[in-house]
DNA sequence: GACGTCATACCGACCACTCGGTATGTTTCC
DNA sequence: GGAAACATACCGAGTGGTCGGTATGACGTC
């Protein structure tokens, strides 16, 4: 069964379980919060998952899925220079940091925090999605090294992680001011980060390191 | 009363809260674990805290207490040139990523992640004792900006902000891969990025922004 | 009539917090 | 100096409410 066949009410419970866990966190969502949200009774939410922590591992790969089509539809896939389409992908990150922190952030980053040394299962699943996310981008990224910087020493992969740790580190940040402008910054950072590497006349600097 | 003179009991508990709120999260953690960690009653608890979430808010600012010394007492301030200092910050974060995630990784982004939308007070706490260690790294950005890019239109603090958020983020994928490997390549890429903002042959970079 | 999809009442473990106490100082006042 | 009065630190068995999970039955649909 794929995730766009999933039964309504699972479906909502899903939807549900993003939202809260995103403004509350793991451990503080009920399993009445969400049945509420998602306006579904509890014997429902029991017919269609085993415990909470089934839940968390499926909302991680429903977040996962969501994402991930959420992006490949994103209009920065179409330029023809793969570094325009990686300094696209960061302007899109910025473009929809709108509404409050919870509307924004990311799932897999609040629940890992909680989770990472209690609940493997649900470490994994996020584990999962972040490197799947990442590895969107590895293909755009190599390319542009190819292309740009065929010399550096750094990896791809790595390259991939900083700008993920970027953006994680950035909602919390939004989460500590309760607003997203830092995130705006630091994602400007970024994106003049991205274009140093890739621009050809900073070889030498390259070396100290 | 300052931090410093704290009944020993009461620093124990905030102590043992420092490690179990980080490996388990906050709302996870049970009052009865920090008693068992710190080898203290629950009576002593309650006779030293109001409750739980006043126990969270004195935990941030003894967190806060303890690193900002810790920190002051580092090498890397000895250096004559602000940038070295700088960069010494960063390798000297590196260094101390011994251990496991619980160990290095830090209070106040994980505590704040649960809390920022139901815990108001504990929101301002972790808010404050972010910025302080900030404000801390101000005076050095300030003053290698002055030195090695004053015509820069970045800002000092939008660059103690991406340095605090590349670090968190960092932490994430630290509980994620439940190894540090990636915040060492994290903050290879953050002392890069320094090197080239303040190396004087890239003003002409600035101007795509 | 059997299966999938709920609805409702309920259980019991857990947990933040209370409360009546003890033990050990410390100050006050004659 | 010493007794009374008070303060601080601590103890740990409750208690009341919360919350994950269960039991049982109803309703539709094939």
């Amino acid at each position: 069964m794929t995730a766009t066949e999933q039964h309504e009410s699972k479906l909502r419970l899903l939807d549900a379980a993003l939202d809260v866990i995103r403004s509350k966190g793991y451990a503080a969502t009920t399993i009445d919060d969400i049945c509420q949200e998602a306006a579904v009774t509890k014997g429902s939410f029991f017919h269609h998952f085993k415990s909470k922590d089934d839940l968390a591992v499926e909302a991680a790969r429903h977040w996962s899925e969501s994402t991930q089509s959420f992006f490949d539809n994103a209009e920065y896939h179409k330029a023809e220079d793969p570094l325009d389409r990686l300094l696209g992908y960061v302007d899109f990150r910025a473009s929809i940091l709108n509404g409050d922190a919870p509307c924004y952030t990311c799932l897999l980053g609040t629940l890992v925090q909680e989770t990472y040394e209690t609940h493997p299962a649900i470490r994994t699943a996020c584990d999962e999605g972040l490197s799947a996310h990442i590895d969107a981008l590895l293909p755009d990224i190599e390319a542009a090294k190819l292309r740009y910087a065929p010399e550096a020493t750094w990896s791809a992969e790595g390259i991939g992680y900083f700008i993920q740790s970027v953006l994680q580190g950035a909602f919390i940040f939004a989460k500590v001011k309760q607003k997203p402008d830092t995130v705006r910054e630091s994602l400007a950072h970024l994106r003049r980060y991205l274009q140093l590497l890739f621009s050809s006349d900073q070889q030498t600097a390259q070396q100290q390191n």
